[in-house]
DNA sequence: CTAGGTGCTAGACCGAGGTCTAGGTCAACG
DNA sequence: CGTTGACCTAGACCTCGGTCTAGCACCTAG
């Protein structure tokens, strides 16, 4: 409620994480910087800690593994001079990223030419399944095939 | 070996799953056709498997769960008639998709941000650091601000 | 004073998706 | 003949990331 400090539960509500996530990220050591407690114990995030938060919300949704998120969180916690290993860290993610989005493009181009190939099955009536097996040659039955 | 029929090995290879992996795979149902089997019981798999466990790579790696991959093998199986069921799932998969794909840019938009900052920051070993809280304006010191 | 809401810790639990092991069959090779 | 290597099944095991519970401490309002 004072100015510079949010309660767990608006942290939740902000951020879209569970009270539990956030307490487990807390453990997992995803936070950049302590978090503060007030006068009975209960912690007190800053702005600054939500938007870290924040931040790792995408690294999430990006699929970074808890544990990196933590090393990164790490480094910045420990204060300037390893901002060459953050860069590293930063940059392989990058590329981890780039990896998928060419996966993800990959599987919406087969998915587009299944959708097309059912659309028009579908409008037309056609008989062609996009997607059947070619019914093996006569299964036991191999007479008179051309004859 | 024979033409038409790969060894769970060689599928293996093939498609970059483990023979463990194929096997759970076929057991949750996966696979849009029966794998034949050689006279000691061993896995055949046509080309056609291999084509569609090539697919099913693509939908895992797009994120479909197993079990929508399952009960989409499970309509090309029934055969013709269930069309439109086949094609809403691809349908929300596509979604899905360009989702995490905005997702994706999102976060790549971050780390480019980030990246762009620590270069800088490395090149010119500049002091501000793009990834620091700002230090507390005085803590427990809330003396003389201003006055 | 009591009740309700929110928070705390520690630790159990869960589902998804793989991975691996034990114990056995089979075919080919030397 | 024995050995090797690929395969089989059933089922245990593992990691990851999250969720939930128990049991307790606060605080505020009625």
């Amino acid at each position: 409620m004072a100015d510079g400090g949010l309660s767990i539960g608006q942290v939740a509500q902000h951020t879209g994480l569970s009270v539990h996530t956030l307490r487990l990220y807390e453990r997992a050591g995803l936070l950049a910087s302590e978090v503060r407690r007030d006068g009975s114990g209960r912690r007190v995030y800053s702005a600054w800690d939500v938007e870290w938060l924040a931040n790792c919300v995408k690294f999430r949704a990006s699929g970074m593994p808890l544990t990196t998120i933590s090393r990164l969180a790490q480094l910045v916690r420990e204060g300037s001079g390893n901002e060459a290993e953050r860069l590293t860290l930063l940059r392989e993610h990058r590329r981890s990223i780039t990896e998928q989005l060419m996966r993800l493009h990959d599987c919406l181009e087969l998915i587009d030419g299944k959708v097309a190939s059912y659309e028009q099955h579908l409008a037309t009536g056609a008989s062609g399944d996009p997607w059947q097996q070619q019914p093996p040659p006569s299964p036991t039955k191999h007479t008179r095939q051309l004859g």
